[in-house]
RNA sequence: GUGGGUGUAGCUCAGUUGGCAGAGCACCAGGUUGUGGCCCUGGGAGUCGUGGGUUCAAGUCCCAUCACUCACCCCA
């Protein structure tokens, strides 16, 4: 037996009716926000990666899936979508027509983290982006979006996190001011945050060891640096948030994993998958359109954890699969050949139909109806043929009637509706 | 990458000091010649995760390995 990849996995029916449900609830709702879908490819050239997230994030120095094609080239199973998205956006040159352009896009994404609780190689995100808006309304406009979707899957214990990470006027000072605080108590912090306070002492702030954590309650907070201009976005924010009724917390300790994010970034977090809190999260990336060759042109987005959001709907879901409208019983290879004509016909009118093909006794044809929950069965044997009367069965009242042959599909339509 | 827990039938799991591979549920058939659920009887189904080792004998003990799982880390 040829086993799956680790951390991939199956998603089995039974399961995949929510998903569908959550896809559909998302799409019709981002419609409405005026989001268009985008369908990117799932792998790219290694360097688009490893610019926009950046070379020394965990991402992109330990998790992608990076490999040379035939041809030689690096390329990468995407690791997450807003690289592409924004890819493109440039190379179609969206921004020429309409600079302003709203994206979502519904995919897997790849990283190679040791498996976990709602975390595996392959995982699906479902995105949405706003590129061409640099006003906070923007940030707001998403917020609120993940704020309806998650109300729309009545999902409540999610407590929303936001904070501002400056842009690149202001955050080099604060980067300094940081560092400084953290040469004082180097000590005292643990041997991670002791290599981090070099190379990427804003991460220090998010540690979780308590001793860190505490010793952290001191230090300076990005909120308190932040230039005029990136202190107004990030209290129109806020003021927006309120005015459209989304609660929310200020978490100065949120430091996001992707080097691209800019001012407003934001966590949707979760009590109940263990260590895997984030059912969401984004930002906004001002500068990657740019960096990416583009013009000067801001950008937001937000990536849901679509096996997280499916895991925490499954626990208070009901079951969403549905039986046959109808199963037909037949007795002998001429009612079985009538019965066959009437499923393909019926599933063409849109009412589903099941049978036996196996030539099974009644009685299990019966049980196998029950076992699919059908509510009514017709049964057709060779007196029912030859009579023109066909015997409908209530499974629940038992109650049987005889219903004409012709013109079946009009009779079975007005039962079951 | 690091640490803990768990791997026996489709599912949930028993399996004693090492001594014939088990139960419940599910599935199939029959009891009822053409009628489901309840009941009764029977049946099929296993590389005991995998590979080595110890032993007359290993599901059981030892070593290795893989997978799942939880946590660290990171993130969605």
């Amino acid at each position: 037996m040829i086993q799956l990849i680790r951390g991939f996995k199956d998603i089995l029916p039974g399961e995949t009716e929510l998903w569908q449900k959550i896809e559909k609830t998302a799409t019709d709702l981002f419609a409405d926000f005026g989001f268009q879908e985008i369908r990117i490819p799932v792998m790219e050239k290694t360097e688009l990666f490893a610019r926009t997230i950046g070379e020394q994030t965990d991402i992109v120095e330990k998790e992608m899936y990076t490999f040379a094609d035939r041809g030689g080239d690096m390329i990468t199973l995407r690791p997450e979508a807003t690289a592409s998205i924004v890819r493109s956006y440039i190379q179609h040159k969206m921004y020429a027509q309409d600079p302003v352009r709203k994206f979502y896009t519904i995919g897997p994404m790849f990283r190679r983290e040791r498996p976990q609780k709602g975390r595996y190689r392959q995982f699906y995100q479902i995105n949405a982006e706003i590129l061409g808006v640099a006003s906070p309304y923007a940030d707001a406009q998403l917020m609120y979006m993940l704020h309806l979707l998650f109300s729309r899957l009545s999902l409540s214990d999610l407590s929303a996190h936001i904070n501002s990470l400056g842009c690149p006027q202001c955050r080099p000072d604060f980067r300094n001011t940081l560092m400084a605080f953290l040469d004082g108590c180097r000590e005292e912090l643990c041997e991670d945050c002791r290599r981090r306070s070099q190379s990427n002492p804003l991460r220090v702030l998010d540690c979780k060891v308590p001793k860190c954590r505490e010793k952290m309650t001191d230090a300076p907070a990005i909120t308190d640096s932040l230039c005029a201009e990136c202190r107004a976005h990030f209290e129109t924010v806020q003021k927006s948030l309120n005015l459209l009724g989304v609660p929310f917390a200020i978490d100065k300790r949120m430091v996001r994993g992707l080097d691209y994010y800019t001012r407003t970034t934001f966590e949707i977090l979760t009590g109940s998958l263990g260590a895997q809190s984030a059912v969401a999260g984004g930002g906004r990336y001002d500068g990657m359109v740019q960096m990416l060759g583009g013009p000067e042109m801001p950008g937001i987005g937000f990536a849901i954890g679509f096996d997280r959001l499916a895991e925490i709907c499954a626990m208070n879901a009901q079951n969403l699969q549905k039986g046959p409208a109808i199963y037909i019983a037949a007795i002998g290879e001429a009612c079985q050949e009538k019965a066959f004509e009437w499923i393909c016909a019926m599933a063409e009118q849109g009412i589903r139909a099941e049978m036996d093909m196996e030539g099974k006794s009644l009685k299990s044809q019966m049980k196998r109806a029950d076992r699919l929950g059908v509510s009514n069965v017709l049964i057709l044997g060779e007196d029912e043929l030859s009579s023109g009367l066909a015997l409908l069965r209530n499974m629940k009242t038992k109650e049987q009637i005889s219903v004409p042959i012709g013109n079946l599909a009009e009779k079975i339509k007005e039962i079951i509706s």
